[in-house]
DNA sequence: TTGTACGCGTTATCAC
DNA sequence: GTGATAACGCGTACAA
């Protein structure tokens, strides 16, 4: 086995006849050298393929260049959209990024803290499965950033967040503009992690207008398990019970998608006699049919914003502590 | 500003009255302390909050306890999943891992390899996008396997792949059985770093079976851009041109879907007068009407099983040079 | 403009 | 079983 000796910035200083400390200044270009003997330093390390020891250089500046990101599961649209973009913003600040799956386990979130906590990361954006944050996240005084989900106590955090509720709302409104007038809305299974408000957009607009909307009437809660499914069994039982329906607002596209099947097994069309929304603009909202309306959440403007947000607070740039992006309707076949 | 001082080993070392040896050999366990010093410095630990400083480690150690994973993009079914199972071996392994998307770039491919090498991790998984690797993609002898992906020149490498070649010839044989005989094969637009010899495996298991086969006549070559489009308007175009269609091999599942819709517009019926596969069981294969027949690679296993060469080779134990991991078949409705 | 020398926090090698 | 101390590779204050 040919055994690569690593090359080491003394190995480099003395191959182009100059100091460690010059070499150092050229390669962080700190100044103080003059034209030739940086060319000089350039040659050699190119020629012997030298690569700095990013471990000696975060020991010695106590900063590794290094961020993390934690997030419930990455293979998931919203989540992986969130991913590529925080990716995209770091890679081109020249920063390298932890990706940390928690598969919605607090625990393993907490030993993912601690584990970059260690590895002297300079910052976090964490995506959080933990109701309640411990105040010991990190023993160090890094900046972190909660994404998308809040906890209870955010702990004087700098917080990025879309609006649901809102988008919620004015996807109910234009239902209601567009003549909708028994309109009901199917939620999810509720994780214990998600402090839902979405079925308050839903009621405000609705009551806003004098129509009919209650929990436990009009809001149907779908059990754990394929919402692609149980969307279209528990609407078919609605209708069937003699419930009029002339709108849906769903809070994610499978829900959607599953209702419209549910639909068409009845003989109802959309979006003629039901119009439909669904949530999170995931691919299969495209490519069904009718081609379903949903709301955006904007996931790679989530991702940008909070990175350029961590990025200020490292840099220790003032930043607003709460940051809401709002969510925005794509409208398409289902409700047109 | 409340400054967190962070403590060091020394600290730990001072509080708890011994030697920083003796905390080292604490904390990494590697013996010779009596119970009474482990649980007095195990305390002093907790109650300090102590986490130690993996930068120093990695440098004394050269051994970081990372890895790194570079991908062509990680909003991706298959490679998410993989990057998924990938996540979950290393963590259960104890070691951290960057997740690194290029985007198909071979540049930024090559910049990865560089900040990894810099970061000193102690070996890469790669599914590349160059058509030709260069000798130096470290500066150290570190492991590195490629997945999924071939380069040209492997360079000795430990490559781990699955065979879909075998996979759609298995496809093709599957319809035959089921007594269609003019079975066309639809093939994206090739990107040049893939080395496709898929249409191999469907020529084969035609020709075999003394069944008409040609590239430039039976296999549809797509253009660039949405493949669920151009799969629906060239298969009109194809089979208006009256050339006879009763089985249909795609190289993905949008191309399916493409394909079927195609199927619908002219009055044709999956799967009475059409059998249709997908490739790469995407989550839009199980929801799309009728649910499509498709070829899994298996991206979970692909992941687990890179990952433990991986670290197999990290620890220097002898592995297999070429690993390859055959297809399955998920026969849904559109081969029924 | 350049060089010398020290320290970052840890582990490994000795001594005891 | 425990402690002292020399590395690991780099950045930087200071001297030249």
């Amino acid at each position: 086995m040919k055994e690569k000796k690593t090359l080491s910035i003394i190995d480099i200083a003395r191959l182009s006849g100059v100091s460690t400390a010059t070499v150092s200044h050229v390669i962080n270009k700190s100044g103080r050298f003059s034209k030739e003997t940086e060319e000089k330093v350039r040659n050699v390390i190119e020629r012997y393929g030298y690569v700095s020891n990013n471990t000696a250089r975060s020991l010695r500046s106590s900063s590794s260049h290094t961020v993390g990101l934690i997030l419930p599961n990455i293979n998931n649209d919203f989540f992986s959209s969130i991913a590529v973009s925080v990716e995209q913003f770091f890679d081109s600040s020249d920063y390298a990024l932890f990706i940390c799956n928690t598969d919605n386990d607090p625990q393993k979130e907490r030993r993912y803290f601690h584990r970059l906590d260690s590895m002297r990361v300079d910052g976090i954006i964490v995506i959080s499965c933990q109701k309640m944050l411990e105040s010991d996240l990190v023993s160090r005084n890094i900046p972190i950033i909660l994404l998308d989900r809040t906890p209870m106590n955010s702990m004087d955090l700098c917080v990025v967040t879309s609006d649901p509720k809102r988008g919620i709302y004015e996807a109910t409104s234009s239902l209601i503009r567009k003549g909708c007038r028994n309109i009901i809305f199917i939620s999810s299974f509720l994780a214990t992690y998600v402090k839902s408000d979405r079925v308050d957009g839903y009621l405000e607009a609705m009551h806003e207008h004098g129509l009919p909307a209650e929990r436990g009437k009009t809001v149907l809660q779908l059990p754990q398990g394929p919402s692609i499914v149980h969307a279209e069994t528990r609407l078919i039982d609605f209708i069937s019970e003699g419930n009029p329906v002339d709108g849906i607002i769903c809070t994610s596209d499978n829900q959607a998608i599953g209702a419209m099947a549910g639909l068409r097994r009845l003989g109802l069309k959309v979006p003629q006699d039901v119009k439909v929304f669904g949530f999170d603009n995931q691919f299969q909202s495209r490519i069904c049919t009718p081609t379903l309306s949903t709301i955006e959440r904007s996931p790679s403007s989530l991702g940008k914003i909070s990175s350029q947000t961590l990025l200020d607070l490292i840099h220790n740039k003032p930043t607003e502590k709460k940051i809401t992006i709002s969510c925005s309707l794509i409208e398409r076949e289902s409700t047109k």
